[in-house]
DNA sequence: ATTAAAATGTGACTAATCCTCACATTTGCA
DNA sequence: TGCAAATGTGAGGATTAGTCACATTTTAAT
C-alpha cells in the first residue's frame, strides 16, 4: 500500500522561492506577477499558462520570475495558499460558536453555500482544484487543507458526541468534507440546475451522518 | 508540465485514431503500443510517460505510434475505454437482479468493495482517473461514465420507489456514485486504515440516502 | 563618501518533448 | 503481375520550461 503510494510519486515536492524578496522593489514586483498568473489562470486555465506571458504581463523578465519561483508549480502553489488561508478562516469563523444540532444544522448548511458560490465566482480557484489532482505536490497540499478545514467541524461533532469514538469523528468529518467537493465539482460540471439539486441532496446526506446518534 | 496538445485543440476534443488499424500486422502492434502505454502508466504515471519510452518498448517507431494515436491523450484515453468498458459489465451484472431492499443492499455493498478493490489493485486506473481532472475532455469520459454507471443504480430505485421524482432519483444515483469515486481517492491516499473506515462510512451515508423514503 | 557585498534584474540559450512529414516498405486484390 | 491502399520510419520542426553568466541597484559598514 505504502509502497505503491511512493512508486507513483517520484517524490514531487514543491521547491520553496529561491529568493524571499526583501526589498520594496521586489516585493511589488512578485505581487505583479502574482496578480498576472491570476489573470492568466483565470483567462486560459493553468495548463494554458505560459511563463513567458506572465512575466511579460507583469512587466518583469523570465529571468526575474525565476528568481522568486523556481518552477510554474510554485506560482500556483501561492495562489492556492493564499486562498486557502481565506477560506480556512472564514470556514472557523462560521463554526466557532455552534453549540447544539439546530446550530450546526444551520453553520454547516450556510458553509456550504458559501463555499459552492465561492467555486463558482472564483476561477483561479476552480482551475487550481481541478488541476490539482494531476499534480501530486498539489493534491498534497489539498489533502492539508481539506484536514485542516475537517478539523473544525470534527471539533463541533466532539462537543455534541461526546460519547462517539473521537477518531471515528475525525474520520467522518474528513470525508464528509472531501464529499462536498467533490459534489461541487460535479455540481460546477453539469450546469445549475442540476447542480443546484446535487448540493442539496449533499447537505441532507451529510447531516444525516453529521447528526447521527 | 503537460498536455502540449491542448493548445492544438482549443475545444479540447480527444481526436479519433487518424487511421483504424484494420491489417492483422497493425492490430498485433497497436495492441503492443497500448500495453507499452500501460506498463510505463503504472510504472510512472501518465505525465511521466514519454511517447518515445512507449514506441520504443513497443518496438515500433515513434511515427507509427502517431500514426494510430493522433496525440498523446488518445493513447491514455484508449487505456480509459477499456477500463470503463470493462467495469460496466461488472456493475451491470451486480445490480441486474436486485428487487427489494435488503437485497439492494447487499448488492451495493459488494459494490462498493469490487470498486474499492479495484482501484487498490490496478495502478493504470488509478492514475487515469486521477490524471483526467486536469483534462477536460478525459473528465467529460469520466462524467459520461459516472453517468452510465449511475443509471444502472437509478433503474433499482426507480423500481424501489415508484413514487419519487425520477429526475431527483437519477440526480441523486450520480452524486452518490461520484462521492463514491471521491471516498475511495481519499481512501487510497490516507492509507489503508482510515481508509477502510472511510469507506464503511460512505457506504452507510449513501444507503441511508438510496433507500429514504 | 567610499566601497564591498548582497540583492535584484536580464534575456539569450539549453534541454526536453510532442508531433509532423516526406519518403520507404508491405499488403491486399483486380 | 502490378498498382493502390495501408503501414512503417526517424530526422527534424516547434514550443516552452527552466538556467546561467553577467549587469545593475540597494544596503550597510568603514
Amino acid at each position: 500500500m505504502e509502497d505503491t503510494a511512493a512508486r507513483f510519486s517520484p517524490q514531487e515536492q514543491v521547491a520553496s522561492p529561491r529568493r524571499a524578496p526583501s526589498q520594496q522593489r521586489s516585493r511589488e514586483r512578485v505581487g505583479r506577477m502574482l496578480a498576472a498568473a491570476s489573470t492568466l489562470i483565470a483567462e486560459q486555465g493553468s495548463d494554458a499558462m505560459r511563463m513567458g506571458e506572465v512575466a511579460e504581463r507583469a512587466g518583469v523578465s523570465i529571468g526575474s520570475l525565476y528568481q522568486f519561483f523556481p518552477d510554474k508549480r510554485a506560482i500556483i502553489w501561492a495562489l492556492a495558499e493564499r486562498y486557502t488561508a481565506e477560506s480556512q478562516a472564514c470556514i472557523s469563523a462560521a463554526l466557532a460558536d455552534v453549540s447544539n444540532a439546530e446550530g450546526l444544522s444551520q453553520a454547516f448548511s450556510e458553509l456550504v453555500d458559501i463555499y459552492y458560490r465561492l467555486f463558482l465566482a472564483e476561477p483561479v480557484m476552480r482551475d487550481i482544484w481541478s488541476g490539482t489532482q494531476a499534480d501530486k505536490a498539489l493534491r498534497q497540499l489539498e489533502l492539508a487543507d481539506s484536514r485542516a478545514n475537517a478539523e473544525f467541524l470534527s471539533a463541533v461533532l466532539k462537543r455534541l458526541r461526546p460519547a462517539a469514538d473521537p477518531v471515528a469523528l475525525e474520520t467522518t468529518a474528513l470525508l464528509v468534507w472531501q464529499m462536498g467537493e467533490a459534489a461541487m465539482r460535479l455540481a460546477i460540471s453539469v450546469g445549475r440546475d442540476e447542480g443546484d439539486r446535487l448540493v442539496a441532496i449533499y447537505k441532507r446526506m451529510a447531516l444525516r451522518e453529521l447528526l447521527a446518534e
